[in-house]
DNA sequence: CGATCTCCGTTCAAAATCCGAACTTACGTT
DNA sequence: AACGTAAGTTCGGATTTTGAACGGAGATCG
């Protein structure tokens, strides 16, 4: 399998990991999420190629997960903006944030504090069942095949 | 920035994902909380390069997600399981999917239903704030820089 | 007016990485 | 003896990634 088959797996994992499944992409979203919004900014902060910062970013702007927008003309100069597809993505990063939290944090604790605009509190994602409201672990979870897997498909396990 | 680089970062999205941070890591854990444990079923899975499954199984075995188990002697052979640590890393892929089942599947629905033992109910993953138990989205959340940051070091936004 | 600066890229050769295919080891099976 | 299985290792060529230079469209400086 090559990197360009990910995208037709009957696997919804497969198919995301097409489109964000990268180093660079994951970081560029770090910061996006952070604020961060123009090219030269990911450039500087991330200190890789600009080509690769193009790419990435074309990727996720033909994903719908960015939006390119002007933000100021002559010359014309545009931002990258995170669309409902893309703030979407956020429990995806929070979710590798709480894994770093807990097993690379030094003892001075985790490098970025985030609060709950909600209740006001530093806090840390949970995942919780969307039915019952439960916390989830992987041993409570039972995985079967779905609708969208044709009959002829391999099976996934 | 190196992709090794990473992991000296003062982040915690950089830290996971000089460990996780890659396609076939990521794909290879998914396999894995499916119940896939043995090479072979890897490399045959993901039709990739045995050349990368032998390097990404040692880094995940390095990094104390995954366990290398014997599990028969003459001749020894031996399969791979999650540690608590990898256990803890089913946030992510949770997450991950649901993106996916939300913005990939097709008409026919996702490719691979998960149940909750718990409650009985097939179900999708939902972050909660540990504090409220309210739902958190990317609007609802205000980082600032943290404890695990040294002063002198450069600021995160 | 000419020089330099900023922002956002593109281009290209060199370096790193990935891949497929074959090979190895160590047993069991027919 | 020949074949099959599980778990890798090796290696040359293909693909990606990288750093560094270049471009261009306007702004700002002197």
């Amino acid at each position: 399998m090559k990197w360009d088959d990910l995208a037709q797996e009957p696997c919804s994992v497969a198919r995301s990991l097409a489109v964000i499944g990268d180093r660079w992409t994951l970081m560029i979203l770090r910061d996006i999420f952070l604020g961060v919004r123009r090219f030269e900014a990911f450039q500087a902060r991330l200190g890789i190629s600009r080509s690769i910062v193009t790419e990435r970013l074309n990727l996720l702007v033909a994903e719908g997960v960015l939006e390119r927008r002007p933000y100021q003309d002559r010359p014309v100069r545009h931002e990258y903006r995170l669309t409902d597809k893309g703030l979407d993505l956020h429990p995806v990063i929070m979710a590798i944030v709480d894994w770093g939290d807990r097993y690379y944090a030094g003892e001075a604790g985790p490098p970025i504090l985030r609060r709950h605009k909600g209740c006001g509190c530093d806090f840390h994602a949970v995942q919780v069942c969307s039915e019952c409201g439960e916390p989830v672990t992987a041993r409570d979870v039972e995985a079967r095949q779905g609708p969208g897997v044709a009959p002829e498909a391999k099976p996934v396990a």
